[in-house]
DNA sequence: TTTGCATGTTAGTAAACACTAACTATATTT
DNA sequence: AAATATAGTTAGTGTTTACTAACATGCAAA
């Protein structure tokens, strides 16, 4: 559980990965964002890492939460697809500071920990995506020209490109209708 | 014109941030894993955002190189991607070191003139797959039922996770071959 | 031969960094 | 009412940061 300052230590910390990058995430930074001391960050958490890593647990949990909730659906392979990326897209419009975090591995080189848990959030996001597509597969909904695993690789990747495009030009266009309009497009791309 | 100790600079530079992220590219790093003292670096260039701006230059450099060869290609949309994506593969394979560079703009988001520069990269090699797909899809070689700047993040994004992903793996495995897997997918993909 | 330049060195700068010690105000529990 | 816990403060720690001043060396041109 997590306090009301904690939260706010974990999202303005977000913030400022976002617009300035993981170079521009100091503690200064971040007590006068919020507009307390230094040392009171030391009250809500005992590291810089400790920030992190609670992130990166937070998108760990929604992640895992996500994949339970898409498993109930009762729907074709691609309806879940169809389902599982608008609501990434509709997180990501809500949320955009979230992109720079969860789609920029490379934040987190430094900390072997962060990067291991980078990778395992990940892993786990797209061993559902496969394992949807395959029983697509099987009952002949998605093709099967290509197998499961590119497939994979090639939904997954233009989700995190539309995204990362978007983000980088500033927000300026309309996520919600690209991300549609992707998604028709993958669409038809599944079915054969 | 670069002397032989800027290129050395450059390619360290490269390999630490590969290696630790640009939190671990300092001077005091730098100069270390080369063998000199610290000011010598300042011999070469004038300051750390210099050197970031030469990195990117250099890529900026390799990539227009890169579209200029592609149109005296004569081949289908389809064989012009193809020879693209192989050669990226190709560069990638040799140095890997690269892909945290290139493929991570959040790196450069400190500094607006390094951000605006990579996104002006991005840009125009994304217009130039958007081009030929385009041409593609007036000779009928590649399908237009879904339109070309969609395929063009399509093809994109898949090529650019499945090069990320074999990094951020620590490049375990053959991603000549997992790449030629992907292309021969992308082929299915964008012929109707 | 000497002048000048390129490329190093040592020693040091101020600023920024993550983090700590010690103290204080305020609210809650006993 | 006294004791305790919570969440803040000011002032400071040692370390790291990018970068500079001043000096040294070796080599090529004048």
């Amino acid at each position: 559980m997590q306090t009301e300052r904690q939260i706010e230590i974990v999202n303005k910390s977000i913030n400022i990965i976002a617009t300035k990058g993981i170079q521009g995430l100091t503690i200064k930074n971040l007590s006068n964002e919020i507009g307390i001391s230094e040392p009171a960050i030391y009250r809500h958490f005992k590291s810089k890492t400790d920030i992190l890593l609670t992130i990166l647990n937070n998108f760990e949990e929604m992640a895992s939460f996500m994949n339970e909730a898409i498993q109930d659906i009762d729907d074709t392979a691609i309806g879940k697809i169809e389902f599982l990326f608008t609501k990434i897209i509709d997180i990501f419009s809500i949320e955009p500071s979230h992109i720079s975090v969860v789609f920029s591995e490379e934040i987190f080189k430094n900390e072997i920990v962060l990067k291991e848990k980078i990778v395992s959030i990940m892993n786990s996001k797209e061993k559902a995506v496969e394992e949807i597509i395959l029983e697509g597969q099987k009952k002949g909904e998605v093709r099967n020209d290509i197998d499961n695993k590119t497939l994979a690789i090639i939904i997954i990747g233009a989700l995190r490109f539309r995204v990362k495009h978007w983000d980088l030009r500033n927000q300026h266009t309309n996520l919600k209708e690209e991300g549609q309009e992707l998604i028709k497009g993958l669409n038809a791309i599944l079915t054969k």
